[in-house]
DNA sequence: GTAATAGTGTCTATGAGACATTATACC
DNA sequence: GGTATAATGTCTCATAGACACTATTAC
């Protein structure tokens, strides 16, 4: 990025593009909104929106995400954002030339969205149902749900879609939704109180969960980020 | 990205910038060019420019990379090229608004760059001695090279350090040069040896390399994109 | 009791780390 | 010969996968 003329260089809009993710009733949801303007007009579409002109990228997502969820700034400040890529193709948006940075969410089972900021509608919807999206979003998603996959093999993120305290049964379930795989449950168990700093658990005593079987006890996220060594999604498909 | 007045929206000039890696006489080197304009003239900083009005942030840095080695595009056609991430900060140029996608490329020793397109001059330099460097680059390039050190653990894109022919201790060397570390000969060589489709024996007779000890078997590169299971740092560090 | 989930224990196969040993080149 | 690297083999330990078994709840 050498020798340029600031007068003359051409002018892009730049957006950011949210595939927020939760797991709901053992099924992942991606947060999706109804388009009220022209380009795709009524289509659902990816949360996002413009970026004002002197934030970046990651405070325009954060505000977004803020605004579409519908929680306060406060609330969305703890959730994990994580930039995905960068989409540039020049007919990318039929209007004009937009270069969108995208971004993953990933947040514990929410309120129903109450549709703030400019969308006409918002809601949860279940990831296999989403497509098709409005503009290139069906591959964003697409991108994003590769990330998260991958992401579960190396770090602790998977206690990111989890409430404060969880069981490890809820936990292996995120796992099993994103992955769209069955666990064997005591491996898991062993596996994730063999990782030092993942989980960690709860003073109180154990509660129910599905009103069946036995109670599970309570754990809460653990200080370590990344796995080692990590846990391998069965059949490790390649990326 | 919804509902917006395309004459109301910000604009932003979008660059691209590239972290090129090779390998030469085991080390680490990054291609850097000298600013030959204004902010931070005479500074050092990676190779990079702006998008064309109708280019993809993959064309344009496929395009620089080849400006910048000199390379025909013929032979830049089949280099490892991938998007890192995006850079949005306000402050990151001081003259305007810049964001920057920035690109990854990888490539084999190649012959000293001559210093075409818009930079003073262009020099490989070893990764270590780099900074300080313009804008944000340092970032950038923190982030590049531990990027690249996390794809050689799961991928096989060391080979694309390696010429088109090559031994295994060459490909070994990609390893411990990238992340610093030596590695036990005999298991590195298993390991690879087990990896189907990684790298394929030729036919031809052995080489010497280094003029010293036993010549080497020469391979290729294997059709194989993915290592299951994947060749771990020694001690692997968190992310 | 049955059903369902939590939690413990055990066996085995695989893979990685450590390292000894042999082979083949140049000096 | 000495040195340096390639290539093969061996041993051990850690981990993952499979799966049996017990524990505790709701019905």
């Amino acid at each position: 990025m050498q020798g340029y003329d600031p007068s003359a260089f051409p002018p892009f809009a730049v957006t950011v593009d949210l595939a927020v993710f939760t797991v709901r009733a053992m099924r992942l949801h991606v947060l999706l909104v109804e388009r009220g303007q022209d380009p795709h007009q009524g289509r659902w579409a990816l949360p996002g929106g413009f970026l004002l002109p002197h934030e970046a990228a990651e405070q325009a997502a954060r505000r977004e995400l803020a605004e579409e969820t519908g929680l306060s700034c406060d609330t969305t400040e703890g959730l994990h954002l994580e930039q995905l890529r960068t989409y540039s193709d020049p007919d990318r948006d039929p209007r004009m030339r937009v270069v969108s940075v995208a971004f993953t969410a990933l947040v514990p089972d929410l309120p129903e969205p109450r549709g703030g900021g400019d969308a006409a509608r918002a809601r949860w919807t279940p990831r296999d149902e989403a497509s098709p999206l409005a503009f290139d979003h069906d591959r964003i998603l697409a991108d994003a749900h590769e990330r998260i996959g991958a992401k579960l093999e190396y770090t602790c993120l998977a206690t990111a879609f989890c409430p404060a305290a969880f069981t490890l049964g809820e936990l292996r379930q995120v796992y099993e939704t994103v992955w769209g795989v069955a666990l064997d449950r005591p491996n898991f168990r062993r596996k994730v109180l063999a990782t030092p700093g993942f989980v960690e658990p709860v003073a109180g005593g154990p509660r129910r969960t599905g009103a069946r079987g036995k109670p599970a006890a309570l754990y809460t996220a653990g200080p370590a980020r990344s796995l080692h060594p990590p846990l391998l999604r069965p059949e490790g498909r390649p990326r």
